[in-house]
DNA sequence: GGCTAAGCGAGACGGTACGTCTAGTCTTGGG
DNA sequence: CCCAAGACTAGACGTACCGTCTCGCTTAGCC
């Protein structure tokens, strides 16, 4: 999927690479029109041949960086998105998770809501894809908020829970959910209620005993 | 998306239908012949050429009926599965949809489940087969599980809740979250720790005043 | 081709006719039709679907009186151009040929010239639809100009020829290869020419003995 | 219609040619297939499935250098006879011509005279064609007949004439004529006829004055 | 007046080929 | 060995039209 991965098809690594070395430019490039592409036409509708065009570039040079199409574009994407929806600062890692939650909604409603949809239903048919889209979208923001979960244990705010990917599901579930099925809006007051219900639960106090 | 709505495209729907009627053999066939395809080949393989061969119908007869490839599989996929994945009857309302969120993760383990997320994922990409998800699949199994959380409110299970939408995305978020993602498996087991923690809640009892 | 060899399939056709006679203005009206879309499309273009709307009939309705469009158009086009490019009047027979070259060539030049062009080229492909070329429109006019030439022979203008074949396809052959092959304009000149340089020979006077 | 013209629609034609060249290869390989579908089905049966695959070819390298299935053949057709039908050696230029009608005659009784029979039919609906036709078939032709009846002028076997081109339709004339609207067989003999015919003329010695 | 047979307008049917499209690979000449 | 350009194979797509079939109805002659 990335450059590297690509790149180590040669059995070679550690010689001293021959003949002209790959434009950095290119990359840059083909990733800018893929972005672009992404915009004006959906994923479905954009075509390699557009993004090379667009970047000035031969198909040839998208293709021995990625393996095909749906790879490019995921690239892209995390290229751009790589920084975004942080846990904002807060005392309380409870709060910063909720926070987090907020900027996700937003996130979530805007032309990158979108692309998310559009990559994360072409993974439900390329394995790879998806395995580049847990790998490198979905992992590392689960990371964080098992962190930040850790962190709500400990300052005594949540309580302590061997499953934390069960716990993760709870909160993040939904708004992935609305997203795909399009049930209603992903609004902020929407991941408030998701947080609230999610914290204090939805039996009668009384009756979990 | 269904005949029906095909049907009503022309202006004089109330007017007496003319010429010769469509015959509902070849529907039937088409549906089983993109059933079977479903099941060889997958949704992305499988060619509406193949399904029209198998029906022993021609291409065209498919195309009156359905705009593309992607309706004709979803209607096929949702006459079959119509009735699955019930209530299973119980004397406490709360204990019936936790019954039916345990079918569900063995239904979304068999070849039901590959269905719903090529079907879920192309209609990322198709607004009206999303419609078509939405009403033919989704909505009816959310109006069930409504009744059902009013039913366990009355009976004293659960708090009321104004936004009963939202308890059940809490409740059903996570199974799709998990099908899409690819997070982990869709047990039993799961489920069950889904229901227990939106039951619950996260937060730690004295902490959520 | 014509409706009568149809109707001689059945064998009883001494027998009185049962059920619904068949209806002559539907007859009119698709001949008109035929010649509205031949005009309006050429003959590849033309449909048979277009044929029957405009003359608001059911499409079986055709088939059940031609065997196939070639033939239906054939048949339009030889109920509208029947009596056309007969042989004028004239004292002497030879003068009567001419006379019938030069109508020919302002007939091939008009619409119907497209027409015989369009269903000649058709019958290349058509043998059912070459018979009826040569059985209804070439037949009877080669057999008056037979007719024509033995007068012309009597009268002293022609010699006496045993293969009279061949002089007909010598005095019209070239006029259906410029239709044909467009090698040059079908005027009333050329014929003239034509009909010059037949009768009176291209050799040399005194080469020929 | 040939590759070079197809070529010339691109305005940078003196520019050096970039990218893949075309495979020369696989041009030839197209045209082969062609002549096989055509001698197996006949025109009109033929398809460019068949063609491209018996080629081993991509369909879309076929249309990429023709633009419908009759180009193709016509190409294949005139690639293959080209040096056909020459005029046979002799002293006189006008036992040339007759040679060359009797070669003629043979060649139009196989299946070049099948094939040609279809390409001039399809001709009659496709003006592109049928000026390929003309210009790569017909015109050659009649440029070699022309030459030689100068040459048959000058040896003093044939009148002098300002107008060969009619010349060269009553000669040739009868031989499409009978080609296309099947009125006889075109044998050595009937071309002798014509020969004859045309040269003695029709009229009786004393009335053509 | 009812019966039977065939014709009627409409339009769906099976079939077949078309010409278009895109993905991903291969082949040029040039850097 | 990389690059831009563009041709390559493969194969699905959706459209078009053919000639046939089927529906509910009408029109005739015969009993």
């Amino acid at each position: 999927m990335s450059p590297e991965k690509q790149a180590a098809k040669g059995m070679a690594d550690p010689m001293k690479p021959r003949g002209r070395p790959r434009s950095g430019q290119a990359h840059q490039a083909i990733l800018a029109a893929a972005l672009a592409e992404l915009a004006r036409s959906g994923f479905r509708a954009l075509t390699v041949d557009a993004i090379a065009a667009r970047a000035g570039v031969g198909k040839m040079t998208v293709y021995r960086r990625w393996p095909n199409k749906a790879a490019v574009v995921m690239d892209a994407f995390l290229s751009l998105v790589g920084p975004a929806t942080a846990f904002p600062e807060a005392p309380r890692a409870i709060d910063r998770i909720r926070g987090q939650m907020r900027l996700q909604a937003a996130f979530f409603n805007g032309k990158f809501g979108r692309a998310i949809k559009a990559l994360l239903g072409e993974a439900q048919f390329d394995a790879e894809l998806a395995e580049a889209f847990r790998d490198r979208w979905l992992t590392p923001r689960r990371q964080m908020t098992r962190r930040m979960l850790r962190e709500a244990v400990r300052q005594g705010d949540l309580r302590a829970d061997r499953d934390l990917e069960t716990v993760i599901d709870l909160l993040y579930g939904p708004i992935y959910y609305r997203l795909q099925l399009g049930t209603g809006p992903i609004t902020a007051a929407y991941m408030e209620g998701v947080f609230a219900r999610a914290m204090r639960g939805l039996a009668r106090p009384s009756a979990s005993a």
